[in-house]
DNA sequence: GTTTAACCCTGCACGC
DNA sequence: TGCGTGCAGGGTTAAA
């Protein structure tokens, strides 16, 4: 389930191989992936013949600048990818959108559970875009600091899991990483956010930063039964370095109290009774 | 302002 | 073996 690192390697590949390209040919197979568009020929249309300028990231979303001024704009949602191939490999199941290049090869978009999304925004228009206007500070930004951060933490009376994963607030942030940011800060994910003394607040910013970059540095995060790879269909590493994420009853690598799973809301969170507090 | 729950969809485990 | 049922999984959003 691609979070802001999974996200910003899939953006470095795209940047690496796709701006300088032209767009030949654009195939929808299953219209719910553009469905903020009224038909396919809309979607399509805004497409052919564009050149890719710019590969950029808010959040979550991959934002493809195009020369027609105008932005190819991508979700992953929770279970999609973009795979880059030469056009001759056979199409995969799920396979949902295929970009052809006027030189050959081409990118496609393929999402098992459907979640992931497409669309086309001109590009001076792209604060008024309604999935886009929410979307918060990167935390990875330089104008992120831990000023800002902290007025964010502790002007708010949220429960400090909620907080990091609300994209109003922080952009980019999911269960997997939030989990490990508070792990790594020894903080509950049920703490009240304003209850955090300044040094904690700091222990925060510090392990969003750095769990981050490792996620990023690490290619991401694949697990076992998902379907995250990055533009040449490599999976991540970061899995492996996972210190509370998937755990459950496995030792703490702090203090060796097992790892405990609660729900929380629909969803799982991981953390250590004995040193998160 | 904050929390909760429903929704989106497919694959898979399970029981019969 | 085949069928039906229930549920996991994460982000978004509407409702409480």
């Amino acid at each position: 389930m691609p979070e802001l690192p999974e996200v910003e390697v899939i953006r470095r590949d795209l940047e690496r191989d796709t701006v300088g390209k032209r767009i030949k040919d654009v195939q929808v197979k299953l219209p719910r992936i553009i469905r903020r568009h009224k038909n396919k020929k809309e979607f399509t249309d805004a497409l052919a013949g564009a050149k890719i300028t710019k590969v950029d990231r808010r959040g979550k979303y991959l934002l493809m600048h195009l020369d027609s001024g105008r932005v190819l704009v991508m979700h992953l949602g929770m279970s999609g990818r973009i795979e880059r191939t030469t056009g001759r490999k056979s199409v995969e199941k799920h396979t949902h959108v295929v970009i052809k290049f006027s030189t050959g090869g081409e990118l496609r978009f393929i999402d098992m559970r459907q979640f992931g999304e497409l669309f086309v925004a001109a590009e001076d228009g792209l604060d008024g875009v309604k999935e886009l206007s929410h979307i918060a500070l990167d935390p990875l930004g330089d104008s992120f600091t831990w000023q800002v951060f902290s007025e964010i933490v502790s002007s708010r009376k949220m429960k400090l899991k909620s907080l990091l994963m609300d994209q109003k607030f922080i952009s980019g942030i999911g269960n997997i990483y939030s989990d490990e940011i508070l792990w790594a800060a020894g903080l509950r994910h049920d703490r009240q956010s304003d209850s955090l003394t300044s040094q904690e607040v700091r222990r925060m910013y510090r392990a969003m930063q750095e769990v981050l970059q490792e996620g990023i540095r690490h290619g991401g995060v694949t697990l076992e039964d998902e379907t995250y790879r990055n533009l040449y269909g490599k999976t991540g590493e970061f899995q492996q370095h996972l210190k509370a994420y998937g755990r459950e009853g496995e030792p703490c690598r702090r203090c060796r109290t097992p790892i405990v799973r609660e729900r929380w809301g629909n969803r799982s969170t991981y953390f250590c009774r004995q040193c998160q507090v």
